[in-house]
DNA sequence: TTGTACGCGTTATCAC
DNA sequence: GTGATAACGCGTACAA
């Protein structure tokens, strides 16, 4: 025999009122002292629990939000969502998570199938979205806020992280210390991240009137494999670069498997920063240098911002934050300043 | 002005029909030709979708899977999730995930979470979750499956990998090839996944009539540092092993960062088998050899038995699978038979 | 094949 | 403070 999940009118039967009563108690409205107790024995006794189909039916709200990343299986785009998840769980909202699999048309499908769910607001990692979605989706007052990507043209919330400086501070740090050749391994250039992290590097070579050597300059996917060609063609240069900056996780971590395959040492052969997880860094030794985004930050600022605008607080529409990245010192820099 | 969803009324408005012809139609029940184009005219001139919301009021269905899993910030887990949402989305369901950070009792209450959210099922990686909740969920026909982890003494769907074997296959190929003293390092034993490890080493051992030794066992946690140290210890025994199998991913990083760091060469110095990430494997050089689990069909397998679930379809329950993993082959195991 | 009428569980609007 | 009642949008007998 299963057990019927209660509903207000059973409390109502049960305590001989309303279900108007019941309904007010449970939003919070004050109700006689002596009916307050008889309900909540009622609630305890019958197990009853809000329908939130029903609620969300009246309400013309379903208390859940769509998050929509370019993959499940990059560590960076999860661990933000770890922590959107938690802050938007406590307000009650719960996550409906897709992933869209670095594809652009699975993007505006999967945005589609969300608006479709009817959720609350979205939370997007945009790769290549048809931005007429997004607007739609805000003229019918569904908040949408885009996370570490900006997409240009649209007026729009969004959370990004400053990468151009936190790859300028990182460079800078080398050529401070003397480096006059340093390699950047970098992701796809239509990345809004990889550009903008490209154009720190160039900048801080401006500012210090340095060269840019087309030559010092990798590109490849954001993965390890990318990382591990990047180091490779750069240690095959004629004329080497002295130290190297990778510029995500995954490539952090095929840069220094390349690195260690070939005996190069760190920070006697190749000076060397890395991206993202500190944990890492902190596990090989020499601990490398190493630029660490503000993943936890990213997360609760991203779902109080969209808390906010779920309650109609449209103040400083739209916002646009810019994150700080911490560069975390090591051990990996030689300091060849003569 | 901000465009209001349009209902079956206006569907049924705008084709001059009944609102029951409209719903017959959504739902697949034959209705005359001119009618079918009538409504597909003025579904797509209205722009109209159903409300799975009111749907779900009557159906006491709401399309909604709940997925709960103990960290979003490990890829094993999340590449699991990539593929359950994949196949659940394309049956029209959508998935809410939380994870617990591998924390006991949060798993248990947002499971309850899940199951005030009116989840139509429910798949869990679980820890040490309260089986009376699972029992009681099940009792509500609102399908539980497990995954990756056992939990004795409940009747339940499960789908898991056979680590026992998966394990012993690895040590015995480091047998076969002559090693007489293989290390293990592997997660803590409350883990069903670890401790399934872990019998499968000391199983081979006993079928090849080879002693234990305790001190080639070291345990710690699922993590990087884990692999890290465990390498460190068993480099520092008196007499340490001439092979060494590291039993997750994050060991595996981990384990691979000391042994670089401290210019052990495979297989030269030291024989070794990872853990699941064929990416990195490959990337290495030399490539290692690589227990890889079935993460695709895991993910998929967990995804079409939960539908056939929601189906009603009972059929061999409870189904507990045991997916077989794969030992890719590399270059680093020596033979030193003599 | 189509239409009428009602109910799903909740909230909101009134009166009282 | 409380209660009766009408929505919310859809599915489904049952009747036509």
């Amino acid at each position: 025999m299963m057990a019927i999940a209660a509903t207000i009118k059973d409390v109502a039967k049960y305590t001989g009122l309303s279900t108007a009563t019941i309904s007010k108690y449970i939003n919070g409205v004050r109700v006689k002292e002596k009916n307050r107790k008889l309900i909540e024995e009622a609630i305890e006794k019958l197990d009853f629990r809000v329908n939130e189909i029903a609620r969300g039916l009246k309400t013309n709200r379903t208390m859940t939000v769509g998050v929509l990343i370019p993959s499940l299986e990059n560590i960076f785009f999860t661990s933000i969502v770890s922590h959107i998840e938690r802050v938007l769980q406590e307000h009650g909202y719960s996550t409906i998570l897709c992933d869209y699999n670095q594809n652009c048309s699975l993007e505006n499908s999967k945005f589609d199938f969300l608006m479709n769910k009817s959720v609350d607001g979205i939370i997007l990692i945009p790769l290549g979205i048809d931005k007429e979605r997004i607007k739609k989706a805000l003229e019918r007052e569904v908040p949408v806020i885009l996370v570490d990507r900006l997409l240009k043209g649209l007026e729009c919330d969004v959370i990004l992280v400053d990468n151009l400086n936190a790859s300028y501070d990182a460079v800078e740090q080398l050529i401070i210390k003397g480096h006059k050749r340093v390699g950047i391994i970098c992701g796809p250039q239509n990345l809004y991240t990889a550009e903008e992290r490209l154009r720190g590097y160039i900048r801080v070579h401006e500012d210090y009137n340095m060269p840019v050597d087309q030559a010092l300059i990798r590109m490849g996917e954001n993965e390890i494999q990318g990382g591990y060609n990047g180091i490779k063609e750069l240690l095959e240069l004629e004329n080497p670069p002295t130290a190297v900056f990778a510029t995500n996780y995954e490539m952090t971590v095929g840069a220094i498997m390349a690195l260690n395959e070939r005996n190069v040492r760190i920070p006697e052969d190749i000076s060397f920063i890395g991206f993202d997880n500190l944990q890492l860094a902190k596990v090989v030794k020499p601990n490398f240098h190493v630029v660490v985004q503000p993943i936890r930050q990213i997360g609760e600022t991203t779902a109080n911002l969209l808390l906010r605008r779920l309650k109609k607080d449209y103040g400083n529409y739209p916002s646009i934050s810019r994150l700080k990245t911490k560069l975390v010192s090591g051990y990996s820099i030689a300091d060849i300043t003569v």
